[in-house]
RNA sequence: GCCGGCGUAGCUCAGUUGGCUAGAGCGCCUGACUGUGGAUCAGGAGGUCACAGGUUCGAGCCCUGUCGUCGGUACCA
């Protein structure tokens, strides 16, 4: 033998075997149905676009994560048209807007498709992802997030993912708040630089002011106290990485620190004690009233208090969002983080489009989602598709066999001809390890008689815990029956019938 | 991107201060039991010790680099 090529896949990346894809199918067409039932319609967009399409949107920073694709069609001479993945579906949908004017408006749509990052991967952060996006264009109306919010709602409900909550604020009410606190827009900042092992330079940079968004977001995960040592003098982290803090005073930090002291499960309690804060603040009060308005129309549609919520401290990677963000955590799998969220971005399709073009959506983590179900039991992975195994006892009736399986599978039951070259035992096998929970068999002896044999391979392993001698396994065989060749179908359903599967399969 | 840990069978891991032919459990395959999945018992296959170079009489073990992986941190449109 030459040297055989080493099978293996770019770091970040990899495959879904059968097992999962399952789970993952259903999760998908469960949320297609309630995105359906909310009349948006689907989209599909190419893996590949023109890079300038890509970038922009989120200034340099957003390059270094997109993967780049070498145009083949570029000549000596050409000017260079750099291409690259996408890397949400958001921009894509962005230049479909702009490009296809004649598209009904407003744009409800959805789609689910890969997008490809060049992050570092991680535990459940992969460079290839799924995402699943619904997407209101051209609605200036806060009813338009409402909207939105409640479709978040409906999903997670549709999935059956447990409690969950769903969580909103306003990039405007942070805006704010940086007024509140008295931050201008451009921060000074001290950046430690390192130059060597162990040495660093100090130098002066500016940051925006949507920077102090940006560390409030980690709020929740990193608590309080490394939460105020960001906002002012920086500290050095476990593994001896320092942390630029951003300068504020003890003032300012003092009005952010009451401002995320406001939080209660009760909506209308939080936007009591924001309108006390922000009192004086100018443009305040107009803010406030419409996320009033929300949760009212919310509340009146049945999404109340316990699953969602107003929580000051989401922020979301503002880069683009210019009013109400939401996000979406399950109660039973925190440390997944938000596996939905979206916000308002008003002035991405104006990038494209040179006018203004409201727009507000959500986007829902696929494999973050699924990772977190399957982590707490709400969906199962199953392995087989067939519910019934034909089994070849004898290799000269192999035409009666093919001709069983085409009946159950043209009856609408999923069936597999065993195909492999194995004696019964290690077909019986096959089937329960596959999680095929029927086996058929007909050999000389139900032929003979007009009969075939069917086993049900889940009471068998009930009774495996009870049964210890191998002869009374075999005398006893659990779960076997034997039927008329004529009542087939009939006993197939019933057994099927019998321990009723759960819908994630 | 930065800092650190770890790479030994399909999986989880042992492997002494560097010393004979690299081990275990699980899984897999075969059989007991050629018409019965579990359990049990017996046997078997499977390793370039991540890769490349170096030190040494001798390297899975020590050194350097590369790749991968895990964790922290940054970023997350």
């Amino acid at each position: 033998m030459t040297d055989a090529v080493k099978p293996r896949l770019f770091r970040g990346l990899r495959d879904q075997l059968p097992e999962p894809m399952a789970a993952r199918q259903w999760l998908i067409d469960t949320i297609r149905g309630v995105y359906e039932l909310y009349g948006f319609v689907p989209l599909a967009t190419p893996a590949i676009e023109y890079l300038d399409v890509l970038s922009g949107s989120a200034g340099t920073e957003a390059q270094d994560s997109i993967f780049t694709v070498k145009n083949p069609d570029v000549r000596p001479g050409d000017p260079e048209e750099p291409l690259g993945l996408r890397f949400d579906l958001t921009v894509p949908l962005a230049r479909v807007i702009s490009q296809y004017r004649d598209l009904p408006r407003p744009f409800r749509r959805y789609q689910v498709s890969s997008v490809w990052r060049r992050d570092k991967p991680g535990p459940g952060r992969f460079r290839e992802f799924t995402q699943f996006d619904i997407d209101s264009v051209g609605v200036a109306s806060e009813v338009a997030d409402v909207e939105i919010i409640a479709a978040m709602c409906d999903t997670l409900t549709a999935l059956n993912v447990g409690p969950y909550r769903v969580r909103f604020s306003s990039r405007r009410i942070l805006s704010l708040l940086l007024k509140y606190a008295a931050i201008p827009e451009q921060i000074e900042v001290v950046e430690r630089v390192r130059t060597g092992s162990g040495t660093f330079s100090e130098e002066k940079a500016n940051r925006p002011a949507d920077d102090v968004f940006r560390v409030l977001d980690k709020l929740e995960r990193v608590g309080l106290e490394k939460l105020r040592l960001e906002l002012t003098s920086g500290y050095t982290d476990k593994s001896g990485d320092f942390i630029c803090g951003l300068g504020l005073g003890d003032d300012q930090v003092a009005k952010i620190e009451n401002f995320l002291d406001i939080h209660s499960d009760s909506r209308s309690e939080v936007l009591d004690r924001l309108r006390d804060t922000f009192g004086g603040v100018e443009g305040a009060d107009e803010e406030i009233d419409i996320l009033a308005g929300m949760s009212r129309q919310l509340a009146g549609l049945g999404y109340n208090d316990d699953r969602v919520a107003i929580d000051l401290s989401v922020a979301r990677g503002l880069a683009y969002y210019t009013g109400p963000v939401f996000e979406a955590v399950l109660l039973d799998a925190p440390k997944f983080g938000s596996v939905f969220g979206g916000g308002r971005y008003d002035n991405l399709v104006m990038r494209f489009l040179g006018e203004p073009m409201p727009a507000t959506g959500a986007s829902i983590g696929v494999d973050r989602l699924l990772a977190a179900l399957l982590e707490i039991g709400k969906i199962s992975a199953r392995r087989a598709t067939a519910q019934v195994l034909v089994t070849v006892m004898d290799k000269a009736m192999i035409d009666e066999y093919l001709g069983i399986t085409f009946e159950l599978r043209r009856a609408g039951v999923p069936a597999e001809l065993f195909l492999g070259k194995k004696g019964i035992g290690k077909q019986l096998k096959y089937a329960d390890a596959q999680g095929i929970p029927i086996v058929l068999m007909v050999g000389g002896d139900e032929k003979e008689k007009g009969t075939v044999t069917l086993k049900d391979l889940r009471k068998g392993r009930v009774m495996s815990a009870e049964i210890q001698a191998r002869e009374t396994w075999i005398r006893e065989r659990p779960g076997q029956i034997e039927v008329p060749r004529g009542e087939l179908l009939a006993a197939v359903r019933s057994m099927l019938a019998e321990a009723e599967e759960r819908p994630a399969g």
